[in-house]
DNA sequence: GTTAGCACTCTCATTCATCAAGTGCTAACG
DNA sequence: CGTTAGCACTTGATGAATGAGAGTGCTAAC
């Protein structure tokens, strides 16, 4: 059966106003409110074709219809309206971003807090993957009896760092030394090539053998995600929503929420060619919770990742809202970032000249 | 009216009874269960008895009696049956703790999922506030473009960092001396003494005057606790316990523990002489929401702090099991911070001698 | 001081009737 | 053949009535 353009209509009508309202929706108030053309009774007929097709269901026989994952997918591929944020939305992403926030951490939170902010939804974020970052400069710093602190910085202002034990008797200017010849070693490598140079680093190293062994432990885990590197923003907003009136659902949620492994997961693993991702429960992806959707970007900025986002919800999420607000963070981030590196370049420019 | 034995008795298996089940409890019960040489008639006297005293309330008439805040103040500090954790609990906070965890991040975080795994309620940690921590090394790193990386090392293992800016044109090894200079300016003071020396610090700097000036706000700002510095644990595990079937409830405590300010408000405003504090909601503090109990301990060992922990749930709260829990975890921290300074101490002499 | 007995109160679950909402179907209409 | 009006049917939600159960408070007797 093919999908005339009146289906599409009401079809479209119909999420919208779910989205909207929580309530399902009846073909008399179709009829009156949208269609004014035609009867209840031939919305009716629609519907039930519409739900014969697996877009929508009904909970029971006399209580409206609702949209079904399918719709959805269908709605935020070629139903939904585009526009775009408030002026006050957009000012409020320019305000957010414009200070001074200097580091990755912090950022990611922003981010984070600014998204839940405007789409009133629980927002995740995670900070960009360490493994494809080169190491700029790598120090360890004495730090009191046999041990010493392990700092890394990267290429994309991250930085990371670990406590190393170290053999007794070292010397502050061993250890300095030691510092130095690591740096070298290591500066301008990605983390996620440290393995491929592992065996060769420690033949060199005779008497700091076991030092080396902890720093090249230290500088592997980075690439692993940590828990740290996961934030929530916003866990209370679903309680703005009426599917979350529900106890269960509510202990299913913060169950999820909870693990930041799971987040990790969840919200990790997309497809780095879509920049914008969205996954309804129980019907995209055995990560996302039945009865949740979540939506993510992944944010780049010249050239560099900046990290995955996102909003995690009930099914009946405001797609338009959600989607239209990552895409003007991303876009404020790339133009802030942006013109970060710029200045910088023109400075350079400048000295260079 | 005095307090008979008799009447204590009986508070204190209303308490335990109550705590334990979640049910009002009812004369009868009292007398068949626990006092078989009186009637209930008799139990019923006296728990109206200590009712008019203010030790119970209850529901509605026909609801049994419920255990006042008053009474669980005192049925904690008097009535309360002492007894250890089972092997079991005790194996579980011994192997928590072995392991490698060598930096206060992590050790927040497991002490905080030790707590709450064997506890079964959520979980808060703070690390220790810096304020009185000495500084062991400082650092300026260079890390790509006019910026640095500014690293602190503490004697409590603990370390901080951040970014400042540094003027076009110094160069890496200008910035190797001014980080040795600063270096030497702070080791050994305290970061609460920072701002006593800020203007005699200043004072010395021409150049780099602005390069100090942000290095002292760094350090000044590392006094104030920080959201991260905050952990939670176990949120989900309210579930379990049955006042947060009401969903009123889960919202009331989510919103609290969404916000780490609250969290860090309620945690961190203790008395420092009370090794186990009991705040009860809506009777002991303003911060702790209504319906809720905090309990925390602050930890120390060797002298140096090591933060506050604790757990918030019900006021029907099993203060027996929390308050050993965050006993034994103290005893346990205690020996293993303890027997690491004091091996260190020893290789020290021996390198003395 | 303790107890048995009983009236009283309140909750909770069940039942029943009613109402409102919305659908599905059928028959009629253009 | 698509559209429509009309109507029977289903279902959930609401509220009143009811009875059972639990627990108390009080009184009078021991």
């Amino acid at each position: 059966m093919k999908m005339s353009d009146r289906k599409r209509k009401i079809l479209q009508i119909v999420v919208d106003e779910y989205i909207n309202t929580a309530v399902p929706v009846s073909s008399k108030s179709i009829a009156e409110k949208h269609l004014t053309d035609v009867s209840s009774a031939t919305v009716r007929n629609e519907l039930a074709s519409l739900e014969e097709l697996g877009y929508l269901t009904q909970f029971h026989t006399s209580g409206g219809r609702v949209p079904s994952p399918q719709a959805y997918r269908f709605y935020i591929e070629e139903l939904m309206e585009k526009g775009d944020l408030s002026e006050q939305d957009l000012d409020y992403i320019e305000r957010s971003f414009s200070g001074k926030s200097n580091d990755v951490e912090h950022l990611v939170r922003s981010v984070s807090k600014v998204i839940s902010e405007l789409t009133d939804y629980t927002s995740v974020g995670i900070g960009p993957h360490a493994d494809e970052e080169r190491i700029r400069n790598i120090a360890l710093l004495a730090c009191g009896e046999g041990r010493a602190l392990l700092v890394i910085v990267t290429g994309e202002r991250i930085l990371r760092d670990s406590f190393i034990e170290i053999p007794d008797g070292m010397t502050n200017e061993e250890l300095e030394n030691a510092s130095r010849v690591i740096a070298k070693l290591f500066e301008g490598k990605a983390l996620s090539e440290v393995k491929d140079v592992e065996e060769e680093v420690l033949s060199e190293f005779g008497q700091y053998r076991q030092v080396m062994h902890e720093v090249i432990d230290a500088l592997k885990s980075y690439t692993r995600p940590r828990d740290e590197d996961v934030v929530l923003t916003g866990a209370e907003k679903i309680f703005n929503h009426p599917e979350y009136d529900d106890i269960e659902n509510v202990k299913n949620f913060l169950t999820v929420i909870s693990s930041k492994d799971k987040l990790a997961e969840i919200i990790g693993d997309e497809n780095d060619e879509i920049q914008i991702n969205v996954k309804i429960g129980s019907c995209d992806d055995a990560e996302v919770p039945e009865d949740c959707s979540v939506v993510t970007a992944t944010y780049s900025a010249g050239g560099k990742n900046l990290g995955t986002y996102g909003v995690i919800g009930p099914i009946r999420m405001d797609y338009h809202k959600v989607i239209t607000v990552l895409e003007n963070v991303g876009k404020a981030l790339e133009g802030i970032i942006g013109n970060k590196q710029n200045d910088k370049n023109e400075k350079k420019d400048k000295k260079d000249e």
